[in-house]
DNA sequence: CGATTTTGACCCGCGC
DNA sequence: GCGCGGGTCAAAATCG
């Protein structure tokens, strides 16, 4: 993945290039972009040597290095699978002399497309005079054809030299703004955590001088946690002296409460929820429903949320509302898989497992592990009807900068719970509009894309990467989610993960690969909507690398993956997630049936 | 030896 | 009030 392109799936800052993606049929006009960009971030960020770009631009202050060195411990750990498969591919079927030799030829393939886009703008009065003065060297005489064509071959040398520049100055540029777009990202988050932290800033402090009986590791497990994370109204907390005054200032304060230190009867510590009106204590082990560092991601057991302080105002229950639906939002990923777990780009550690009613397959429960006290968990159980379907369930937002791949999935669910909340705010009975729900998710998408019921105790976006023949599933024709989307590429990742840079990690990057094998699929099953694709891909000119026969050689090596699929989901998540940006998607299923998104209530599958 | 997983117990909301 | 089921905790076991 040496070449970044200048797409990325990133929200914000893409949707100021996402032009170039859809107009990625043109290339005229993206270069002269990327050539004006990457005046102004030369100058801008001491980037005169551009060769340096790929490796030390844009140092935000976010700690991106280890994100990415996460991103590659995350890749080579879960999504080690493709590397190992192509790998294996390679050696069993020689194709790899194929790809080297398509990316080799890639550029050569670029240059004549470029020059054709240069013709266009700057080289059309040379050519057009060459071609003229080529005629009219066959009537002059043969010393002036041979002047004329050493000129005109002078001539062609030096706008060859200055394509290939131009080409690679580009795809630098490209790649400059897929790392700017991430960073923006991880940057936004990181600007998030510390507004938050500075206007909790003396809560915190006096949380962390009330809990200094707690010992420095249960410091780091609840404290630090709390300065960075939250949501907002459940570490919105004032002077634990002066409640009132929490009323009087921040009314979006859903819990009237704080954390203090208690010593138990077994003299262990812990945080336990002071409450103006509830502050005594239990018995057992539990205390009210805030002790635990996940106090402020308590969200996924909705039910301490509830029984919190219902002595608010009515500004207060709305926000409170608003806040435990976020929190309650979920977004599942169904999947046909083999593997435990599909690969997300995130570090979960399993903290427990319990068998659910009416399905013999345990469920197994996770938690987010790249940082402490982060309040993601997501559930994994496989499918009663289907024990090959992996269905799971993520809650929660990140507290901490994410690495691209990872970023993408959390940008998912960040979303869907935006939406859930935006949902239930705009709507009387508290429930979300689907349509609202699946024009923001899969912009272009009919709103029959997506439902949800209005009993949904978790209001959940499905994202149904299994084929049809789920009797669960909503029956959809085959091509439906490829049909949104006319005059985009068909194969997002195709397009996309070329886009991205280096520390996307693995993952999407190799799921690009298979995703262009499905593709590649389609074209050889005669599917025209395939060969579109790939024609589109062509002329887009952002990926020369793959051809047909890379695809091909790819297509049996990943499709026989039984992780395909599971990657997959991630790949989708991955660009549902940057759908927000104009992001396209494609079909998704192992069976080259189409992919589903639906919002839904878990409840009505498990 | 630290990190992770396993697993039984516990908490809590909900329905009867 | 009681039982059920979902979710979580935490000690023990296991792993690297």
């Amino acid at each position: 993945m040496d070449k970044g392109w200048g797409l990325t799936l990133a929200s914000d800052p893409v949707s100021v290039f996402s032009s170039n993606n859809n107009s990625s049929s043109n290339n005229s006009s993206p270069v002269s972009s990327f050539l004006k960009i990457k005046r102004d971030f030369s100058s801008d960020h001491n980037m005169a040597d551009s060769r340096n770009v790929h490796n030390s631009m844009f140092q935000f202050p976010v700690s991106l290095s280890a994100g990415k060195e996460e991103v590659s411990a995350a890749a080579s750990r879960e999504v080690d699978f493709f590397k190992e498969k192509i790998n294996r591919v390679d050696g069993h079927d020689s194709k790899t002399t194929t790809v080297i030799v398509k990316k080799e030829n890639s550029l050569a393939e670029a240059a004549p497309r470029s020059r054709a886009a240069l013709d266009v703008n700057t080289g059309l009065h040379l050519l057009t005079a060459n071609a003229r003065s080529d005629q009219s060297t066959v009537d002059d005489g043969v010393s002036c054809e041979v002047d004329d064509k050493r000129s005109k071959n002078v001539e062609l040398a030096q706008l060859q030299v200055e394509l290939q520049k131009m080409n690679s100055e580009n795809q630098r540029l490209k790649d400059m703004l897929s790392q700017v777009t991430n960073n923006y990202s991880a940057l936004q988050m990181h600007f998030v955590a510390l507004m938050q932290q500075r206007n909790h800033g003396v809560e915190s402090n006096k949380e962390q001088e009330t809990v200094t009986a707690k010992s420095s590791e249960e410091k780091k497990h609840e404290m630090v946690p709390r300065q960075f994370m939250d949501l907002g109204p459940s570490a919105e907390t004032d002077d634990i002296s002066n409640s009132s005054s929490e009323e009087r200032t921040r009314s979006i304060t859903p819990q009237n409460h704080f954390e203090v230190a208690s010593t138990k009867n077994n003299g262990k510590l812990e945080a336990v929820p002071y409450d103006q009106e509830n502050s005594s204590l239990r018995d057992g082990k539990r205390i009210g429903g805030d002790e635990s560092p996940e106090s402020e991601s308590q969200g996924w057991n909705p039910n301490k949320v509830q029984k919190l302080n219902p002595a608010n105002s009515a500004n207060k229950a709305i926000e409170q509302s608003a806040e435990a639906t976020m929190r309650k939002a979920r977004v599942s990923v169904r999947a046909r898989s083999e593997a435990p777990m599909i690969s997300d780009g995130c570090q979960w550690r399993k903290y427990g497992q319990k068998m659910a009613k009416g399905n013999p397959c345990p469920r197994a429960y996770y938690r987010c592990t790249m940082a402490v006290g982060c309040p993601v968990r997501k559930q994994v159980q496989r499918c009663a009807e289907d024990k090959t379907i992996l269905i799971t369930t993520y809650e929660g937002n990140h507290n901490h900068p994410l690495p691209p791949a990872a970023m993408t999935m959390a940008s998912t669910t960040t979303a869907a719970a935006t939406m859930l909340l935006s949902g239930s705010m705009s709507s009387a009975d508290g429930m979300m509009n689907p349509n609202l729900l699946a024009r923001a998710i899969l912009p272009g998408c009919s709103s029959s894309m997506a439902t949800i019921s209005a009993s949904a105790p978790f209001p959940t976006v499905t994202l149904d990467l299994t084929n049809n023949t789920n009797p669960l599933q909503f029956q959809r024709p085959p091509a439906q989610f490829q049909v949104p989307f006319p005059g985009q590429p068909q194969n997002f990742a195709l397009v996309t993960a070329p886009q991205l840079p280096q520390g996307f990690g693995q993952a999407l990057y190799n799921q690009s690969k298979f995703s262009g094998l499905q593709l590649s699929q389609d074209h050889m099953g005669s599917s025209q909507l395939g060969h579109q694709a790939q024609s589109q891909i062509m002329h887009s000119g952002q990926q020369p690398s793959l051809s047909h026969d890379t695809l091909s050689a790819a297509t049996a090596a990943i499709t026989s993956d039984p992780n395909f699929t599971a990657a997959l989901a991630a790949a989708i998540s991955s660009i549902i997630g940057g759908a927000n940006a104009n992001t396209t998607t494609t079909n998704t299923n192992n069976n080259n049936s189409n992919s589903n998104i639906n919002a839904t209530n878990t409840s009505n599958r498990n």
